[in-house]
RNA sequence: GCGGGAGUAGCUCAGUGGUAGAGCGUCACGUUGCCAACGUGAAUGUCGUGGGUUCAAAUCCCAUCUCCCGCUCCA
């Protein structure tokens, strides 16, 4: 991995932000091979997703064809999208510290019991594994105190088991992986949204946020998207954008970044159909990552189970990959793949949503009004065919760009062996990027500064420009360029030697491969474009 | 946020109190001519940043920032 994230700072693929200042923690800069790689991959997909789809006919695994279109929201909205998308509560914790065991707790999550032994008493606490947090409480109260199993009737419990959130005093509680007391530090709050301020003159009360997700800029557009370009459900909008979170530990080169870019589908269907859908894009997008070149023992895909699965989902899948710097065995989410039934586009209607009794109910405070109101506006559909009216439900495929063009970059990195001038074989390093993600598609280069071949190779550049993203080279030995064009991953390059001059003809290089082959100067740009795009 | 390690040229690194170094890379010239060739020359550093100790600090001390590893967190 080190030679990787090396490799990406000496050709310029990624910078830390702001370096010269000693750098950012959790932000990121792409270099001038970066920002092509990262924005070809953005293209990609949105060729792939949203403009090259076949909306006429149905796609294999598909229920049915359907339609794509594209969205671009603002990256500040009205901060009640975040309170009613559940993003304000549950991106806004207490936590407390363990001085003892070093260890961080959800302070609303940690649950505890008053517990009296030896003329001493104490708020035992645990972390719940389980339902009944009594008889996690017991093991650490009788440890606490010094008592045997046998011997658990000197404990006298006073009140049933609590949150912590009900202690003011620290001083008398056992932190769940404590020996002693009074170790946890007051409780303090984690924002996890990038909060900012609306308005030259603003104010606390014009705090907005930096959208934390692309995704609810997409469902509070559903009404607007649906009103104003035809499209009939089933259909999907696309998004690619920044997004922000205050993440605790930003870690692991960009994969996790505090600004990061997503590249996310809303995918609107009939609730009737939605679990075919849900399998379509889990399998589709797999499928894609794949299709570029990530390996199958690298990627897979990976069901959640009901423990994980978010309490509005029917069904969620991560495509997750084998990034180098997780330990051997780990996996690394690059896109979730979710079935989120009606719950965003109800929540932004009726208000906050919470499950009670298997069912989604709008959650109310404790005057009995709704905790976040929602927008109030109808966010159903009419369907013309059948007549029926329903708020659509909702599958959504949601891509980490930064995290993809990482996966790829560690795809690509190869060291292999390749002859010298002499026939040695010596150590080469080459980015094995696909086509279509490379930064340059083709390198030119003439064979000798002399003999017309620069001339040659200049005007062969200029038109492959105007297509393509191209290299031109005429510096060194022309061994040494392949070497330079290989570690940026460029496929294909082009020399113009002194049979170019004789016979119009040029030889194309495979970076993968080594092999030349002689094609002629007017083939170049159909045969790249057969070579790039299939 | 805690603990450990690290930060010196674009990259990889050497340098334990006394003149700032190497290899690779970059650029120029010459030579060569289809897979990192060779020769000559050049550019590039307030040694992460800020304080302190000292006649003198890359080197010792303190603080801080960033990166890596392990905890923790990750709708």
């Amino acid at each position: 991995m080190d030679k990787i994230v090396s490799l990406c700072k000496r050709r310029g693929f990624l910078f830390q932000s702001s370096e010269i200042y000693g750098g950012l923690n959790g932000f990121w800069d792409y270099g001038p091979l970066g920002v092509e790689l990262k924005r070809n991959l953005k293209d990609t997909w949105w060729r792939d997703m949203v403009t090259g789809h076949d909306d006429l006919t149905a796609p294999a695994g598909a229920p049915q064809a359907y339609q794509m279109v594209g969205l671009d929201c603002s990256i500040i909205m009205h901060p009640q999208v975040w309170k009613c998308s559940g993003h304000y509560d549950l991106f806004h914790d207490f936590m407390v510290d363990c001085r003892e065991s070093k260890k961080r707790y959800r302070y609303d999550q940690v649950v505890g019991r008053w517990v009296e032994s030896k003329g001493q008493k104490v708020f035992v606490t645990v972390m719940p594994e389980t339902d009944d947090p009594a008889t996690e409480i017991e093991p650490r109260a009788l440890k606490f105190f010094n008592l045997r199993a046998k011997q658990a009737d000197q404990l006298v419990y006073h009140g049933s088991h609590a949150s912590l959130a009900t202690i003011s005093d620290m001083a008398t509680v056992l932190a769940p992986d404590a020996k002693q007391l009074g170790t946890l530090t007051p409780p303090r709050e984690f924002n996890l949204m990038f909060k900012t301020i609306v308005g030259a003159m603003g104010t606390e009360e014009d705090a907005a946020f930096l959208r934390p997700e692309t995704a609810q800029g997409i469902f509070v557009n559903f009404k607007n998207v649906v009103d104003s370009s035809r499209v009939k459900v089933p259909f999907g909008i696309a998004q690619i954008g920044k997004s922000f979170r205050n993440e605790i530990t930003p870690r692991n080169f960009t994969f996790r970044s505090r600004e990061f870019e997503q590249m996310e589908i809303e995918f609107f269907c009939s609730p009737e159909s939605s679990n075919e859908w849900y399998r379509y894009w889990r399998d589709r997008r797999y499928q894609w990552y794949l299709s570029l070149g990530l390996s199958p023992e690298r990627l897979r895909m990976r069901e959640h189970d009901a423990a994980e699965i978010a309490h509005y989902s029917c069904g969620t899948a991560d495509i997750e990959y084998a990034f180098p710097f997780l330990p051997a065995g780990e996996f690394g989410e690059l896109e979730g793949v979710a079935h989120r039934a009606d719950f965003d586009l109800r929540s932004h209607q009726e208000g906050k949503l919470v499950k009670k009794d298997g069912a989604l109910v709008v959650e109310t405070g404790t005057d009995g009004k709704p905790r976040h109101k929602g927008s109030g506006k109808k966010m159903d559909y009419l369907d013309q065919e059948t007549n029926r009216k329903y708020i659509p439900h909702v599958i959504e495929p949601s891509a980490g760009a930064d995290r993809a063009t990482l996966a790829f970059l560690c795809e690509a990195y190869r060291e292999d062996m390749a002859p010298n001038d002499k026939g040695e074989q010596e150590a080469r390093v080459l980015l094995k990027l696909h086509p279509r993600l490379a930064p340059f598609k083709a390198a030119i280069f003439p064979l000798f500064n002399k003999d017309g071949m620069p001339e040659v190779a200049q005007k062969l550049y200029l038109k492959l420009k105007k297509r393509f993203n191209v290299f031109f080279d005429d510096g060194g030995s022309v061994g040494k360029r392949y070497r330079r064009q290989d570690e940026a991953g460029t496929p294909y390059c082009l020399t113009i030697d002194h049979t170019t001059l004789q016979d119009q003809t040029v030889t194309i290089r495979d970076r993968d491969t080594l092999v030349q082959r002689r094609i002629s100067l007017d083939a170049v740009l159909p045969e790249l474009e057969k070579l790039i795009e299939g």
